[in-house]
DNA sequence: ATACATACC
DNA sequence: TACTGGTATGTAT
DNA sequence: ATACATACC
DNA sequence: TACTGGTATGTAT
């Protein structure tokens, strides 16, 4: 057992790709993505220099404030469980340990640990190509609320460094241990001086030493001035590493102009292949080109690209953590179909479910929204608003059905639309108003009303049908 | 024949209005207006010192980087022809000079003499309104193509001092004199240290002479670093003066804090009443809440505000003359009706005058608005967007019929659509793509088409309708 | 308001 | 045979 | 994309 | 009896 080099891994992906829907769909989203950036080549042909250094002098101006509201004041922390997934199954099913293993499912895996990886073998990819890659792919299905109890037991370690821990998924974290520093600073004197290390190193040590300790599992970890720069640093040291930034503009200006505009968070394959077009390729190379950035790109990303240039990252954590859910949704992706009872059925279930993780959190929403997806990998989104926040799978079903309707509706009857992926969304979300009991009552006659009765299709298209879905089908069809 | 004074006049207007469909819709207005300023108020309760301080700060920041900004080398005038289309009518029929007379019909006064101004009859005042503050006002209806013959003898005055000057309306402009000072300092020489005058001075004056010898009609001017500073200071000393403010900073912030917010050009009714439940009423007192108007107004007027409290404007006239025309439109005001054929006869003549106005300027549209008024003075928009950009009549007129049979429809048959106004707006405008021959064809083939018949309403509501209209209302009916 | 694109885990 | 599911945010119309 | 509000002359 | 007409721009959804 052994791995491959990237030439023979990218070979076996290809061939499983190619030709497949999925490779079509992409191959067209790429020559999009061409056009696009080819439009904007022209568009940069056509500046001239005096255009080119106006534009230049403002962002430079946005650059001299930016720069004017540096704070080097905080030391902020990344922490990133080291493949998570895969390590809580690793210590908890120790045979494991010692094979090529992945968390998840046939169709797309989560994370896998180090030997997978080797064969390359990685999260997000499906599993019956990482099969090809390493047929001895050991894969086990993902166990969310053992991941989810583990996190717990690692935020606990968090907030004995910063109470105000920002969490951003079950595996990854931010913490401002400033003040915790200067709490503890005699503490650490000694450890500190022996390492050779700094005192948020050695703090960021320790901590990383308790997470194992009470989880059995590794964590890497970054250490800057803010959470921009963080990030980017607890992705060097991977596995059990952790890397310091020192909070110094020279240090951080060095440490950023060699970053390739990929490392960072935000940055992603489009970003990175529009920017590679204008010859973009490290941060270092942002500054030098602003002007041609400030005539092709949206002030929202100007003001992105300046703080990533000058090393400018969020500071405040609270940032974070303050803000409420804006949305909440459910998808199912499935065989793909066009069977109308199957699709409606679907999205009626969906509307119960997301009714139930809608009651969970205790959301109303106001803003109904059916995701699809063709069998072509097409994505589409259709909303319509509720005069009232509700979670009431009853109506956010018959508003997701009606909407599901309309796009049926649009399709020519010898080709009628054939999806592989339903999904109900709900958004412009508030508080429920905590009557429990006006709910409850719902929801049981919701239930009532579920009498299964049999769809009036063909055999072929046979499928049970709850009473109501089968009406508005049948209205559907006259 | 003698003024009232302000008590009075108002009492005259008060009673004009009172109980008129128009002064109850601009009470509902005003009572919607009161709402808005009262939440305000109560978010502006909410806000925390700490808030308050952070807003204050940023705003600080952004008023930094304008005042950095600020450019004191261009000499602006502004230039307002005094009372333009009634001292066009005085100049032309001599003997309206010592009358109080007014331009503008029974529904709307465009100008009034200072001898009407002593009753109270001003610029935007009805015209029936007008006759009962003043029983002997001469009304004399406005004669544009004359206004804008001589408007055309003044901007030749105004093409010798800066051959970009930005013409605003008929009767008002911009300069920038700075070019025409540098070059011609020594001829003024003399002449301004005789009359103890600036430079910039005595040329504004030589040039308002200059339209007076050139019209016989009088000029006021205001001369300043921006825009806006010289806009307000033309006003300062009408009719038949000039106001200068010099280009130094100290100079304007004195002049700017006094200066009540009302007097900037864009400031109107509303934001004036805003501002004032902030406590805000000069523009001094803008600085101090600076903090608050963050924390209410968007980003935009943020902007705004901070440029005024500095006494910022615009120093490039050609931002004011480089701009496409965005929009044409024309629109009509008659006695309320809910007659379809005659609403919908309407709506095809101002299609069909508004192609004129759009062949003219060599202008297609892409996206045709209706504009309704109800007899109750409720404005709506409606408007749709057509595949190709055009200028045909029959195409928008098309287009605007189907919006306002839409419109019809939604009320319900006892309470008929009864409007007071028409209109019909192009948009997403686009120069003709001259090949006149085509254009012309599809004029002939429309009057071809427009031959005259009934309509089969009921004796009151009989009107003359061409055919294509009438096909519709007929549509419409079944 | 809607739809869709991009991105992250 | 065969490319997830959940959420936020930006952008365009 | 639409609708509407504000403003100016 | 009875409150314009034309255009631009901002704001909300």
């Amino acid at each position: 057992m052994q791995g491959f080099d990237a030439a023979k891994i990218n070979e076996i992906i290809r061939k499983a790709s190619e030709g497949s829907r999925f490779y079509q769909h992409k191959q067209q989203a790429q020559q999009k993505l061409d056009a696009k950036i080819k439009e904007m080549l022209h568009t940069a042909q056509q500046m001239s220099p005096q255009l080119l250094e106006k534009a230049t002098k403002k962002m430079e101006a946005v650059a001299l404030e930016c720069e004017a509201g540096r704070d080097l004041s905080r030391t902020i922390v990344h922490v990133d469980m080291d493949m998570f997934y895969a390590a809580v199954e690793m210590r908890d099913q120790p045979n494991l340990k010692d094979v090529p293993m992945a968390v998840g499912g046939n169709s797309m895996l989560s994370t896998s640990n180090y030997i997978a990886r080797k064969f390359g073998v990685r999260a997000g990819m499906p599993g019956f190509i990482a099969r090809q890659l390493c047929p001895a792919l050991v894969l086990v299905p993902p166990n969310f609320s053992k991941y989810k109890a583990v996190s717990r037991v690692v935020e606990q370690v968090f907030a004995i460094y910063d109470p105000n821990y920002a969490m951003m998924s079950l595996d990854e974290a931010y913490l401002d241990i400033t003040d915790y520093m200067e709490a503890n600073a005699d503490a650490y004197q000694a450890k500190s001086e022996v390492d050779n290390e700094t005192l948020a190193e050695a703090i960021v040590r320790e901590m990383r030493l308790k997470i194992q300790e009470a989880t059995q599992l590794t964590a890497s970890a970054g250490i800057a001035a803010n959470t921009r720069l963080a990030k980017v640093c607890s992705d060097l040291n991977k596995p059990n590493g952790q890397y310091y930034l020192p909070s110094d503009t020279r240090a951080i200006m060095d440490f950023i102009n060699k970053l390739p505009i990929r490392k960072i968070s935000g940055i992603g394959n489009v970003t990175e292949q529009q920017l590679k077009a204008l010859g973009i390729t490290l941060c270092g190379q942002i500054r030098p080109n602003y002007g041609l950035l400030r005539l092709l790109f949206s002030d929202c990303s100007l003001d992105y690209f300046v703080r990533i240039s000058l090393g400018l990252g969020e500071t405040d954590l609270s940032n974070y953590t303050s803000g409420e859910q804006k949305s909440i949704s459910t998808e199912t992706t499935f065989t793909g179909t066009s069977c109308k009872q199957k699709l409606m059925q679907m999205v009626s279930d969906l509307s119960i479910e997301l009714h139930g993780d809608m009651k969970k959190k205790g959301l109303v929403g106001k803003l109904v929204t059916l995701k699809t997806k063709t069998v072509n990998f097409v994505l589409k989104t259709r909303s319509m608003a509720l005069g009232e926040p509700t979670s009431d799978p009853e109506v956010m079903g018959k508003v997701a059905r009606k909407l599901l309707i309309a796009e049926m509706e649009k399709c020519p009857v010898d080709e009628p639309l054939s999806l592989r992926l339903l999904g109900v969304r709900m958004s412009n979300l508030s508080e429920e108003a905590s009557s429990g009991r006006a709910k409850q009552t719902t929801i049981s006659k919701m239930f009532e009303k579920q009498t299964v009765s049999a769809g009036r299709e063909s055999s072929s298209n046979y499928c049970l049908v709850t009473e109501s879905v089968a009406r508005e089908v049948q209205a559907f069809h006259d």
